[in-house]
DNA sequence: CCCTCATGTTGAGGTAACCTCAGCTTTCGG
DNA sequence: CCGAAAGCTGAGGTTACCTCAACATGAGGG
């Protein structure tokens, strides 16, 4: 199962992605089936372009990190801990969404990866923090690279122009 | 697990989904997560803002979708059951990057759900062909709307000249 | 006509990525 | 001092796939 971690990471579980239906995904079905037998319509179309746009992208990035093999949630979880520098257990099990005995697991991967370690809480001595290696830094460093070097690629067929709109928009939308 | 089927169906997998690391994925972890401790950095800002605009959407998109109690595998066979109208389950299987026999018990569910039904295939005996019921697709069809309306909730924040600029750009980088 | 391959089903067993639950030891804090 | 927290272990579960094998039926080509 080819990997990923650090932002912005997509999903690499399935061939051209993840659990779902198309459209968002990472062109699950075959390419071409989108918007197949579906009439232009207005907002409707800018959501569909959209996605179809990310499916690009996404499917560009999961080929792109296939080099490195950790799992998906392996590669969440390191990216949350390359944000936060280090983190407990059960925080870091809170912001995967998942429970602390999964996030156990997870961890107890990354560690036979010798992407984090495990170390004392000084502040408790019955917590542990989780902390990303060394290797784990560079790991999900060059991961990263990898990502925004495929956005690139997709995005750097636009004009300065088109750059400078579509930033402009897309700030618009996130703020 | 909530569900989606139609096409543009987010992934509905996870809360704030599915299954990769942050950026691509709809808000794994805790919000405002993204880019924390990362400066802008031109083309890769893009990128991560086009990713952030993705989250939202999808994350918006797919708790619409909730009521809608399908499995994103079966969700996913009948956005490209509805597209195609009819096809040979092995097709299916192909369409959805599975194998025949996971798409076996992927129809047998929608089968249940009364959204598609088994036909023989006049052509060949010894195959069958899927074929959505009315119900399935006045089910697809209905998610197909709920989507469609959930993007219209984000891309309405947008003047129309916006609107214009980001339709613009994005079919650039979609052809 | 016969043989090889295709079709889809059933059954069995497997993996990955989660889940809950319980129990345990150690530690914390009121 | 005591209840709760922290993380671990172990057990058992679900979902969404996987492979493999066997089977009956059908198709098609030599």
């Amino acid at each position: 199962m080819p990997a990923d971690s650090g932002p912005d990471a997509p999903d690499t579980t399935r061939p051209d992605d993840d659990l779902r239906a198309d459209g968002e995904n990472a062109g699950q079905e075959k390419a071409g089936e989108e918007n197949a037998g579906r009439e232009n319509a207005g907002e409707e179309n800018l959501v569909e372009a959209f996605w179809a746009v990310a499916r690009r992208l996404r499917h560009g990035t999961r080929v792109a990190l296939e080099p490195w093999s950790i799992s998906p949630s392996q590669s969440r979880a390191l990216g949350v801990l390359i944000r936060h520098g280090e983190m407990r257990l059960s925080s870091l099990a809170d912001h995967l969404r998942i429970a602390p005995r999964s996030a156990t697991e997870v961890v107890d991967g990354l560690q036979e990866l010798d992407l984090v370690e495990r170390r004392p809480d000084p502040a408790d001595r019955r917590a542990v923090l989780v902390v990303p290696t060394p290797h784990g830094r560079s790991t999900a460093d060059a991961i990263h690279r990898a990502r925004a070097a495929e956005g690139e690629r997709l995005f750097a067929t636009l004009t300065p122009a088109d750059r400078a709109d579509l930033s402009r928009v897309l700030r618009k939308l996130h703020d």
